[in-house]
DNA sequence: GAACGGCTCTTTTTT
DNA sequence: AGAGCCGTTC
């Protein structure tokens, strides 16, 4: 009889001899380190420029040519397009087998989960989703019921608007602390009104689930509660994961990082990959204490650091390097770099326009010697910044794309125009309701909310006429039939174009160019099959530029661009620009003098200043226009105090007109 | 009583 | 660009 012999099982990792990719070569040894790390908890922290991106996707593709299954790798990333990108350069590296992979946002991780598990919850699966206007919008709509209920007279004291409301709401959720403690520390001016806030919060809620619609914060709450439920759903998930990858752990906040932790199980089978020097996120509540303290949470955690920046030149690191080491909580960060070029210019202009002008000048120049445009961004601080270069790029025929500020699908006719498929899909959306009816000629607030109260009671459903309310009986036809089109989105919404497109005429001059739009609209809904799936979507993973973009012609080519630093996250430019560097523009005029806030300004602009590859232009205006003041004279930002003159030279412009 | 046009004010950053 | 407010109009 033969012997039966114990033999150890090996899961997941076999390492090879033979691996298509040859690592070695492609990676430094400190990006090597991390790629082969296998199994338990790890730290990355990787600088700006490092190669982050590089060292992920090749951690992927090393793992699955190991034969881990790609199935079992959940990469959670920052933005969508992130997420995208590292999958599609992953795949170029290996093969087809990373399209296996879930490479998702917290959010929308968590509405790919709920979607099918939300059931366990109590929620009907075809949920909506609330951005952040809807839920600001929802709040607006439940704050005056309830005061109209108690009978408070919005006149007398006052009380906290539902801008406000929504913002404590949801740091209490993400930082997972207390509307009153919140309150204390931020704003003591609305001390009195705690009660006040709690109790719109409980009607916001109940309004919520009656509407079966789940906001940002829910998507994030809710994954987390399936998962400490512990059912099937979770039996799914813990069976499925088994390599969880965190991208941009400094910008987790409290939420994300224990939902990260849960998902890592009891294998620990976690990386976390960020750069707390990075850290921009805190007023949505991030805390880079995640990262500080990630690898005190387990008994032993391997960590990696990358140092060697291979984006900037020495010149371009200098400065970063002058500005980030002038924090008050010394990061222990000091990028080095491998090339050699001009150094930095901070350049002083009269005034607004002549910042604008510079700007188009330059890269006129820049265009004529031949350099790509798409090489070229704008950074910064707000997304109103750049209105009157925007301007002057339209004069000059400069083609440009902006990223961050007003967002397509914020615009008020694409929200009038989701408003009328949300009701389609889900008649009991009141918010939506309101925003149409206030549309209707006719209409204004009280038969608006005469309607809403009909349908929140029941009294009215969209089949039955609604005799008292003549008025709104043509939007409830209209309604009607695009319910009758709902699996058919794009018949569907060039119905609601069509009874929108007298109104848009009305009410918008540049209807022209607002028609165009709703064109550009019915394209990304034709992708769609089902109404309801194309709404959760856009409103988890609302499309980022402005229209050109959308357009899907001349994508890439001869564009510059103008972005918020927090949308130019994780990305690169040969020629940066950065704009407005001046006390009260950036740092923000707001933050006041709080430290906190203050560094997170100055890690911002450090953000900003390592996207550079080549050269680096710092630009402030002396002579602003101030509304109470009129034009006052601007002090150059702070955060310049500390790069000498050594580091970057300064300059000042003289206008050749009159000296000729 | 209800709607509407025109005015001023304010605007961080985003999933 | 949009929201809120106030005097005017239907």
């Amino acid at each position: 009889m033969k012997r039966i012999k114990l033999k150890k099982v090996v899961t997941g990792i076999r390492p090879k001899s033979e691996r298509k990719i040859r690592y070695e070569q492609v990676l430094n040894s400190e990006q090597l380190k991390a790629v082969m790390h296998d199994e338990g908890p790890a730290l990355v922290i990787a600088g700006a420029g490092t190669g982050k991106t590089r060292t992920i996707t090749h951690r992927v593709a090393r793992l699955i040519e190991d034969g881990v299954l790609p199935e079992s790798i959940l990469l959670l990333t920052f933005t969508r397009k992130a997420a995208n990108e590292m999958k599609e350069r992953a795949m170029a590296l290996l093969d087809g087998r990373v399209g296996k992979i879930t490479a998702a946002t917290f959010h929308s991780f968590a509405s790919l989960v709920l979607r099918k598990h939300a059931g366990e919850l109590g929620y009907n699966s075809n949920f909506g989703v609330l951005d952040a206007k809807d839920a600001e919008d929802t709040f607006g709509y439940v704050r005056q019921t309830y005061m109209r209920e108690k009978g408070i007279d919005p006149r007398g004291k006052r009380y906290p608007k539902e801008a406000f409301i929504y913002r404590i709401y949801s740091a209490a959720i993400n930082k997972r602390d207390t509307i009153s403690n919140l309150i204390l520390q931020e704003n003591n001016r609305f001390l009195d009104s705690v009660s006040f806030i709690e109790d719109i919060i409980t009607k916001y809620q109940d309004h919520k689930k009656q509407s079966n619609v789940m906001d940002y914060d829910d998507l994030l709450v809710n994954l987390h509660k399936i998962i400490k439920l512990g059912g099937k759903a979770w039996e799914m998930i813990n069976k499925r994961y088994k390599y969880i990858m965190v991208d941009e752990y400094q910008d987790t906040n409290r939420l994300q990082h224990e939902i990260a932790m849960l998902l890592s199980g009891s294998s620990n089978n976690i990386m976390a990959v960020g750069d707390e020097a990075q850290s921009i996120y805190s007023f949505r509540g991030a805390e880079y204490d995640n990262i500080l303290f990630f690898p005190e949470h387990f008994d032993k955690c391997e960590l990696y650091k990358i140092q060697t920046n291979y984006r900037s030149t020495d010149q371009i690191l200098a400065l970063s390097n002058a500005v980030i080491q002038a924090a008050t909580f010394g990061y222990r960060k000091n990028l080095e770099g491998i090339s050699y070029g001009d150094k930095p210019r901070i350049i002083s202009t009269a005034d607004e326009k002549q910042q604008s002008r510079l700007i188009v000048q330059e890269i006129l120049e820049m265009r004529e010697d031949g350099e790509d445009l798409s090489d070229i961004a704008v950074l910064i601080r707000n997304g109103f910044h750049s209105f009157d270069l925007e301007l002057e790029f339209d004069k000059a025929d400069i083609r440009f794309q902006k990223y961050g500020g007003l967002r397509f699908s914020e615009t008020a006719h694409i929200k009038d125009i989701l408003a009328y498929l949300k009701v389609a899909v889900n008649p009991n959306d009141l918010v939506a309701w309101r925003r149409i009816l206030l549309l209707q000629p006719g209409i204004g607030n009280v038969t608006a909310s005469k309607v809403i109260q009909g349908i929140g009671d029941g009294r009215y459903t969209i089949k039955e006429d609604w005799f008292d309310i003549p008025k709104a009986e043509e939007l409830r036809k209209q309604i009607l039939m695009i319910i009758g089109s709902i699996n058919e989105p794009e018949k569907a919404i060039t119905l609601a174009i069509e009874s929108y497109q007298p109104i848009l005429e009305n009410s918008h001059k540049d209807f022209k160019k607002r028609s165009k739009d709703l064109e550009q609209f019915v394209n990304i809904v034709a992708g769609y099959n089902n109404l309801g799936n194309m709404l959760s979507d856009l409103a988890v993973d609302p499309p980022t530029s402005t229209v050109s973009e959308l357009a899907g012609e001349d994508r890439e080519d001869e564009i510059v661009t103008i972005s918020t630093i927090h949308s130019a996250k994780g990305l690169e430019w040969k020629h940066v620009y950065i704009i407005w560097v001046l006390e009260g523009k950036f740092p923000s005029g707001w933050v006041g003098e709080h430290i906190d806030s203050l560094e997170e300004e100055r890690r911002l602009f450090y953000v900003a200043a390592t996207r550079a590859k080549k050269t680096l232009t710092i630009i402030h205006p002396t002579n602003i226009f101030d509304r109470s003041t009129g034009y006052v004279l601007s002090t150059p930002s702070r955060f310049l105090d500390s790069v000498t003159e050594e580091i970057a030279p300064r300059y000042i412009l003289e206008d050749e007109d009159s000296n000729e």
